[in-house]
DNA sequence: TGTTTGCGAAACCAACTGGTTGCACATACA
DNA sequence: TGTATGTGCAACCAGTTGGTTTCGCAAACA
């Protein structure tokens, strides 16, 4: 099925996993031990992170270690950006207004 | 139920509403214009994006409308922040070796 | 070689999701 | 007053989700 990658941040413990394996690379079973669940669900939620290429694996022996691919991230900040310039402005001009407040005191 | 922004912003017809609304505030009606979907599935999702006060209404006779509250989307931001650091930094380190690369080339 | 360990995949299940239709109610208007 | 309009809400439904249990397979190890 086709992924969407704001549909993969959208549940808690794949958040969680993304924080998990921000700081470094694990496999299915210790990131399920951080976790009050089995290591199948875990792989579930990690299949769903791979397949929008949040994350990617490493073979080490019969070991996979699954890693952060931090840049996929931007497509979140992306969609952000043009909010985050609306929010500024509204901040500025609100700025602008305490400022005027400000010089009318003097 | 208790929503979560991230699942309110995970489904696309939501993420369109928002952009819609960002402009200027909409009644249910002129939102379900722009989409191939009833009325009633807009107001669905405006009670979603309403519980996570995304979105707040405007009564004005028997018309409602609703608009973003553009400051939420902060909370996306801020959980980007830290990932965002990572990703600059990396970005800096790869900034770093080119230069290097530069520098031995003199 | 036989056993343990780490893993993905499949089958199953209860809960949730996003859509629909039908309805009730208040406002606007003739 | 009666009718049209804008809206929220409940009931229903098919598809998806997130979890479990069970299984098969390959690597590690005795």
């Amino acid at each position: 099925m086709r992924r969407d990658i704001f549909q993969a941040i959208a549940d808690p413990t794949r958040r969680a996993i993304i924080a998990l394996i921000a700081v470094q690379a694990m496999t299915p079973n210790t990131i399920a031990e951080h976790f009050q669940t089995s290591r199948q669900a875990v792989s579930k939620h990690l299949r769903v992170l791979t397949e929008c290429e949040l994350v990617t694996q490493q073979q080490h022996g019969r070991e996979i270690y699954y890693s952060l691919q931090l840049e996929r991230l931007q497509e979140v900040d992306h969609w952000l950006s043009d909010y985050r310039k609306l929010w500024e402005t509204r901040f500025n001009q609100l700025d602008q207004v305490l400022s005027t407040l400000k010089n009318q005191k003097k």
